[in-house]
DNA sequence: CGGCCAGTTGACGGACCTCAACTGTAGTGG
DNA sequence: CCACTACAGTTGAGGTCCGTCAACTGGCCG
């Protein structure tokens, strides 16, 4: 038991996370009935069409949420990072899957205890939900990216919400609007998430690159020498005042 | 005060919207502080960027939820119809503006009051929490939807999606997939949602039309012959197996 | 060394956008 | 009653962004 207790204690996310809602009697209460799962990168943690038996409070790792049509199309809809919950759904089957893209660990909640014990914990169901309208507003983000931009905006969008999320590498005495951090995506799951082609994100991740708006050391490496610049890919700049044939689909 | 009582005894969404979860006295409560409004079709409710300062529950009408860029790209984020809870932000300001499709009418709760009514109402929190739920799960079906679908796909899933909530015209004996409805959009408002042209949707709209899958007496009145053939033109039939030149964008 | 996989780049074609002309309906005013 | 305007919607012609297919590179591992 008390080797449960360390392990909360050491918990990376309890500042950020639900935990962070209770006092240290709740936790405790909680770990009672919650199971710390380790999943490595590329597997499923649950599939479409699974019974939702659990709920899951990501403590290390990025999770994918991943739609696929019959016909093999596949879309991711959602990341989720350390501290994020997950689960939440009104039905009693997944609707879509869940997979670690990278190495994951993890706190799995049984359904029913956990409901039970959302009841008599209000606080901890109201930082639930507001995590799902944090959520909401960033999958309606999500759609305008989706719906209205070029696959030169939607590029830049998706470093640059990577960017906000990624831990710095060498994070010292640098320029302000610098960063350096590791990508943990391959360029098929970026396009899966950017409603593109592998080949679509490769080709804008070198005119990014071409146009020294970020630098690649190695595929994985990325270097972004001025948030500002690639913050002005991402939303308006659009490609059409751009003197080498990026377009925007612009509605008149 | 009788007057407020019995426009509130009338209301269309009291067994579906926000105030189901509510006795009378709590209504009764809400009610002191909440202001009834009257939106007539293509106004703003709000504009993207105003201080957030009410909550609504939608009692008659269509709003849709508009995202729009510097350089004039629109994209609606959102479909709310009747009983539907709107406002629910971390904000401070929208980040989004709310216009009404059609007439509209709806309660205002200002958020101060409405906040503070809340706590002591957990059973109207958990409401609004699932309604949240339900909206973040079709947006992201929504995603699938632009990321992945074709223009015909998508223009069918629009249908299925308006049809499922539309008032039905003519409601009585007739076949049992048969649905007939006034649509409340024009082409350019579909064209806003669905990341196309309004040129793209009309288009569809006739090629639906040529193969028996909807008919159109006239621009705005739909009638279906058989929803489970929309729905499988909407989901995966995808236009691949299509005589006449329909591809999906299929990801390999 | 050879196989495998992630990634890059090129050539080509197609789905959808752009621009434009046209139709149909509704409202206004003579 | 009929012009006239305004606007939603339809349809066609042409162009382009991005998908498809394919060849190639480089790193990793047995």
């Amino acid at each position: 038991m008390l080797g449960i207790r360390a392990r909360c204690d050491n918990c990376q996310v309890r500042r950020d996370g639900i935990c962070a809602a209770l006092d240290i009697d709740a936790r405790a209460e909680l770990l009672e009935f919650s199971r710390r799962k380790i999943i490595p990168a590329h597997h499923a943690i649950f599939r479409d069409g699974d019974a939702a038996g659990y709920y899951y409070n990501i403590t290390s790792g990025i999770v994918k949420l991943v739609k696929t049509l019959a016909d093999g199309r596949q879309h991711i809809v959602g990341l989720l990072y350390p501290a994020d919950f997950m689960g939440q759904s009104l039905n009693k089957h997944h609707t879509y899957a869940a997979e670690s893209a990278t190495d994951v660990e993890l706190c799995a909640y049984p359904r029913a205890p956990f409901e039970l014990f959302l009841k008599s914990h209000p606080e901890l169901e109201r930082r639930i939900f507001y995590s799902t309208i944090r959520e909401l507003d960033l999958c309606r983000d999500w759609t305008l990216l989706l719906g209205r931009k070029c696959s030169y905006e939607r590029v830049a969008g998706f470093l640059l919400m990577i960017a906000k999320r990624a831990p710095r590498k060498s994070p010292a005495e640098l320029p302000k609007n610098y960063l350096h951090f590791e990508l943990p995506f391959t360029r098929a799951e970026m396009a899966d998430y950017l409603g593109l082609t592998l080949e679509t994100v490769s080709r804008q991740f070198s005119q990014l690159k071409k146009k020294q708006i970020i630098d690649l050391p190695s595929s994985r490496d990325i270097i972004i020498p001025d948030i500002e610049l690639l913050s002005g890919v991402a939303r308006i700049e659009s490609c059409s005042e751009d003197f080498d044939g990026h377009q925007s689909q612009a509605v008149a």
